[in-house]
Order: C-alpha cells, then structure tokens, then sequence
RNA sequence: GGAGGGGUGGCUGAGUGGUCGAAAGCACCGGUCUUGAAAACCGACGAGUCGUAAGGCUCCCAGGGUUCGAAUCCCUGCCCCUCCGCCA
C-alpha cells in the first residue's frame, strides 16, 4: 500500500509514476473520495467530540449529586445522528481503501521503461551455453528417456501441472534443495525457517497478494474460515514481521525457507503446458530480508549475487536482467530476474526474481522498527527472492548437463549430497 | 475432544460502568552527580489518524450488542496457558 499521505498531497505525480507500471491510477475517482472522506469524517468525529463531551458532564453531575435527567434529554438524538454519520464514513473509507488497497507500489527511478518482458534489460552475462555437438533435449524428453519424471502418474493422482519424481530423480531433486540451503544459511548468513504452508487471509493481504490476486491462489475451507496454500515463502516469512516492532539491533533479519509453493496459475493456462517449467505446486528455497529503509537498496544488490551464487556452483549459465516497469511486480519498487540457460529451449528463462518491495509490504504489515535517531517507530523495508526455484533448477541442471549418450552429469557439488552417485 | 484460567503500552503488570489512553515497575531517551562508568536523583516517555493551526478522533485480541457513557457488562470468534483424554 502507498502512503496515503503521499497520494493525497499529489495524486497527480503518483498517477504519473504509475504509468511505468502500465497502471492508470484513477486521480479524479481517488479526489473525489477523498473530498467525501474528509467531510465524513470531521463530522463524525465532531459528533464523537459532542458524545463525549456530554457523557462527562452527566458523569461528573451524576457524581455531584445532581439530577442528570434534563441533561440525559439533551442527548437523545445525538446516538442516531452519529450512526448515520458513522456508517457513511464507513462506506466512504471502505470504497478508499479498496481503491488503495488495488493500487501497485511505486517503482524506482531506475527501473526500465517498458511494458513486457521484451522490455526488459540485461544486467549481466555468466557463463557461456554449452556447445553440444548433438540436438540437445529438454528435461522432459530426458525424464522419459532416464526414468523418475513423470507427468502421466501425476496427471493420475490429480490433474495437469504435477509431478512425481522417483528414484535417482527425485534424490536430484532433493539434493538441490540441500545445497541450496546450506548455501544460503552457511555463506550467506541466513536463518533458516521453516513456516506453515497454509495461511491466513491477513498474511496474503499483507504481502500484496489478497485482495487483487486471490484467483491464483488455492483456498483451503477450515471450518467457517478460509485457509490458503502459499504461492511462496515470502508470504508466511514476511508476515513473521506483521504487527512488530523490531530493536534496530536485530536489523537486519535474514531469512531462508525452503517450501511448497501452489499456484493456481489460473492466468497462464496454455503457457508453457509442457513439463515441469510452470507447476501448480513446486519447490522453492526463498530468501527474506527485512531491513531499515535506508540499506534496502544495497542489499537488492547483495540478494540477487546471492541466488546468482547457487548457480554459479552448479556451473550454470545465465544472466541477469532488470525487470521493466510493465514487468514488474505488484508489490515491487525494483525486480531483478535471473534466467538460467535452458539447451532444450534454446533461451534463458527465469529461475529467480529478487525484488525489493521497499515500504509498500511493511505499510500493509504494521512493520516497524524504533530508529534510534527519532526513537519512533517507522515503517521497514522488505526484500524477497528465489535461492532458487527447485523445479527450474532440476530442468537446468538434466537439460545443461546431459550427455550425448543419454546420461546425466551430476554437477559436483551435488555429488555430496547425492550420497556419492555422479551420474543419472 | 472434555474441564478450567487468560489475552491491557517495547516488556512485566494493575485496573470490573464515568476526569482511564490507562497505576506501578522494567527498558529506552534527556539531565544532575562523576576523571569516566555504575548507582542514586530529576525529567520526558504508547500507537495510529484528521486538521494550516488550535485542537480533535480512534485504539486495552477481533467482530457485534447494552448504555448518555465500555478496558470494565453481554454475545460470537480467534489465540495462549493448565489439567484430562486421544494422537503422527
């Protein structure tokens, strides 16, 4: 959520800031709201003001011994007056805060113009695809030809956009998670956490996903309540923060969480349909990074040489590009993507998105720190980011390590954790 | 699942219908004292929001209700604790 100081004092200059964003923020609806609210509410609170003023007075004469009869009179019609007013006030904020509540954060200046991911710029190379001197084939071809991939089995199970992984695949799989981790929690200074996959309606409206973005997520009934499975980690590990806060000497607060992620992707249908590239559920190690506003730009920098580190000691190719305004996110003031090098579609595709979403989360959380120079509480900084996401990574690693004999190479530094096995 | 007890400011904790946004303590901040520090003492000290300002308003888990007036009474829900039962 935008400070809504900020977009009264000029609606004008955030709607313009918005257009990157491709978003038309609506001035003359958001104005005129405003104008009803502000009216509204000093009436109501007049109201209050008058309430309040008269029930201490009949207190105090009821304490004097006094007949409170002609004054409780006088107060008669105060209570339906206020109701009303009340009540007005109420629609009145409701209607402004969905309006809020819809509206992107702002992006950087430094963010690219653009309105799609053609847009977007290129960062950084590392890397350089592999030549193989065969048609190289994609995971999917490579699961069917080595066994332990299978989309048919999962279809079975449950539907389209699953997979059962067995057998060496599955301890492929496993083991990149591992590492993955290990990296992050030993190298990199993170606490791991682990989190409930099901969450409440206050965590997603927290983190920017409710109340715009429900019809990809799947909903879980619970009684007269609705749960929710986590389209990420950022959810449950953000939210850890809400209504906090934290000493400026736990700054800043490092987290990474290895999770399920379930996306209903129920804009995407007919996108990428083959194998495991855009799953309803996946696995995901992400990075979380609370942190005082003023260092949350470094520390974009420093996330997203973090999630490049994972690949980089898998030996994988990829680069990094600046997402343009169109592309980003609705939370985020400024998203790096990272695209790893996939021989069997002959292009880079992302396998990471850090994004630092400045304010606009911890405004929806209440999350706050004491600054120690004005000693109030103010508004953190949160960063998230893919260490990576597991599923792209095992297509990555089959698709770049194959053989032109049909086997897998299993990079070193997973050979550790595949308890010995060099090969699939 | 059954039976009880609770949810109050950064923390601990008092407050059971009216000058209560809330005692007290701790923490934090400013000061006195000190070579410096500690201790002691003095002072300040919740958050959000509206308003140009003066000054209001809201918030004692959440949502309803009673009342002129609710932290306090009633209802519903959520969460926590203790005991019993069951259980991966």
């Amino acid at each position: 959520m935008l400070d809504s100081k900020i977009v009264r004092e000029n609606p004008e200059a955030v709607a313009e800031q918005l257009v990157k964003k491709n978003y038309i923020f609506p001035v003359a609806r958001f104005n005129e709201l405003e104008a009803l609210r502000r009216d509204a509410q000093i009436l109501t609170e007049n109201l209050q003001n008058e309430r309040n003023t008269r029930s201490k007075s009949i207190g105090k004469a009821k304490a004097a011994g006094e007949d409170i009869q002609p004054l409780l009179a006088e107060v008669e019609n105060l209570g339906g007056q206020l109701d009303e007013a009340k009540s007005k006030l109420n629609d009145i904020a409701s209607d402004l805060d969905d309006l809020l509540l819809g509206v992107p954060n702002l992006p950087d200046e430094s963010v690219p113009a653009g309105l799609s991911e053609d847009d977007n710029v290129e960062i950084r190379r590392w890397g350089t695809p592999p030549e193989m001197a065969f048609d190289p084939l994609d995971h999917v071809a490579l699961g069917e030809q080595n066994g332990g991939l299978d989309f048919e089995t999962a279809a079975k199970l449950t539907g389209s956009r699953f997979a059962v992984m067995t057998g060496k695949m599955a301890r492929l799989h496993r083991a990149l998670i591992q590492f993955m981790l290990d990296v992050q929690t030993t190298e990199h200074g993170y606490t791991e956490a682990y989190v409930p996959y099901l969450v409440n309606e206050d965590s997603l409206k927290g983190t920017g996903q409710l109340p715009k973005f429900g019809e990809d997520l799947f909903k879980v009934p619970f009684g007269d309540r609705q749960y929710y499975l986590i389209p990420t980690a950022e959810v449950p590990v953000t939210n850890m923060v809400r209504d906090e806060i934290v000493d400026a000497d736990k700054l800043p607060l490092k987290f990474t969480a290895h999770t399920p992620c379930f996306r209903s992707e129920a804009g995407a249908s007919g996108k990428d349909t083959r194998g495991m590239i855009r799953q309803h559920q996946f696995e995901k190690v992400e990075m979380v990074q609370i942190v005082e506003p003023s260092t949350s730009w470094d520390t974009l920098e420093t996330m997203i040489l973090h999630a490049e580190t994972i690949l980089q000691k898998l030996k994988l190719p990829y680069r990094v590009v600046a997402l343009c305004g169109g592309d980003l996110g609705f939370g985020a003031a400024k998203t790096y993507d990272l695209e790893v090098w996939l021989p069997g579609q002959d292009k880079y595709r992302e396998i990471s998105s850090v994004s630092n979403m400045t304010d606009f989360q911890a405004r929806r959380l209440k999350a706050r720190w004491r600054n120690p120079e004005t000693g109030k509480p103010e508004l953190l900084h949160t960063l998230n980011g893919s260490g990576l996401a597991v599923g792209r990574t095992l297509v990555a690693v089959l698709e770049n390590y194959q053989t032109a004999d049909g086997r897998i190479i299993v990079p070193d530094v997973l050979v550790p954790y595949m308890g010995g096995i060099t090969e699939l």
